[in-house]
DNA sequence: ACACGTTGGTTCATTGACCGAACCCAGGTG
DNA sequence: CACCTGGGTTCGGTCAATGAACCAACGTGT
């Protein structure tokens, strides 16, 4: 990797994670990753990033055991890079790095994350303040703030328009079969109905508060 | 800078936050600010870094308000880089970076960071687990782990074997007046009476709250 | 007086990464 | 059989990073 030979004489874990995330467009392919992102294309598309530098970040992160490349369907061979729990866990820098670069130099609010559980929005620390509790990633629900473009021009990012979970799977493609949910087999009236089911919480919207 | 022209179409918090710390070395040097490093030539010997490109991250980061250049001593005109409350809310995206890369790559625990008024250590928020509260950046006390090599080549890291506080500015040379701030023996066991500098207070903004 | 060291830079040639465009290939689709 | 899509690779041009050299202001030793 490319910053290994200065970062490595670094005694410090911070150092160390650089080494793996420090590069350009890499957090950023990690936080589409997190909005749901999974496929080559939808990466190319919504970043802007050169082909041939996505392609270098996706072959190090899943070498780095970040992303998972796994075939979702086989009669024209198509791959899909999946989050492992190592790449999840990249969660609280990044909605750290988030909320500093809000606060410092946003003017406006982009987006909301909220618990989805109970609809209050989370603190800084993930946390959701009424339920005291850390969010888990899946239970975090994304949605746009005032300051976001309503219709922007590529499909992934009119695709994150609609509130959704992290990590849930974005389909651009709607004659894409919706593979069954990785996460979340929990009991109480959600099944698994994918983007429907967090349109459905629209009517939560007024509970929002900013910070 | 750099990275502006791209990232400038990402409608998103972390992107902005990125363009302004996401070159190389950039988060580099502001760990080093946190951990005490003030001057030109403490950064350089530590990071390992060009001069030409530390001179360019330490120009950029005054302009963006995140460090602040000022005269320490006027004889021979010399100058530090503190950084400023822009600068110091950076800790909780470091710390949580540190702690990832820790727990995912590092095979050794490096640093130690306690709460220095009970000697806790930090949970992984920044909190002190035994006083429930958020721990302001000069309270936090630095020690070497196990894993940190117990003889540096270069001064600066020597000087950050004694466990200190962030903030507290470094001192590689003993001959240098410390202006205003109480200077610490090298080696000394440390009390929660202890130092109570750390650069105007800054930092403090989030003293007390419970998580 | 004068050489030399320290701090904080700047300049410069070389290297390496990033960039955009073009090309490629496998597998559908009309 | 021409053409489209997804997922790449290749290739020249550009731009930033690198390390070494140079510079300048001030102090210190002799």
């Amino acid at each position: 990797m490319a910053l290994g030979k200065d970062y490595a004489t670094q005694e410090c874990s911070i150092a160390r994670a650089l080494e793996v995330v420090g590069e350009r467009w890499t957090l950023l392919v990690i936080r589409d990753a997190l909005y749901g992102v999974r496929r080559y294309n939808d990466f190319l598309v919504h970043l802007g990033i050169p082909r041939a530098v996505l392609a270098a970040r996706l072959q190090a992160l899943t070498a780095e055991g970040i992303l998972e490349k796994r075939r979702y369907q086989e009669s024209p061979p198509r791959d899909e890079y999946v989050l492992t729990d190592r790449g999840i866990a990249l969660w609280p820098t990044l909605r750290s790095l988030g909320l500093w670069g809000r606060e410092h130099f946003g003017e406006s609010r982009l987006r909301w994350f909220r618990h989805a559980d109970c609809g209050t929005e989370l603190g800084p620390y993930g946390e959701c303040p009424r339920c005291a509790m850390i969010v888990p990633v899946p239970d975090v629900e994304m949605a746009p703030g005032p300051g976001l473009d309503r219709d922007p021009a590529d499909p992934v990012s009119r695709a994150l328009l609609a509130p959704r979970r992290l990590l849930e799977p974005l389909d651009t493609d709607p004659r894409r079969p919706v593979d069954g949910h990785p996460q979340e087999p929990e009991g109480g009236g959600r099944g698994p109905g994918g983007v429907a089911d967090a349109a459905s919480g629209s009517g939560r919207s007024a509970e929002g508060r900013p910070v």
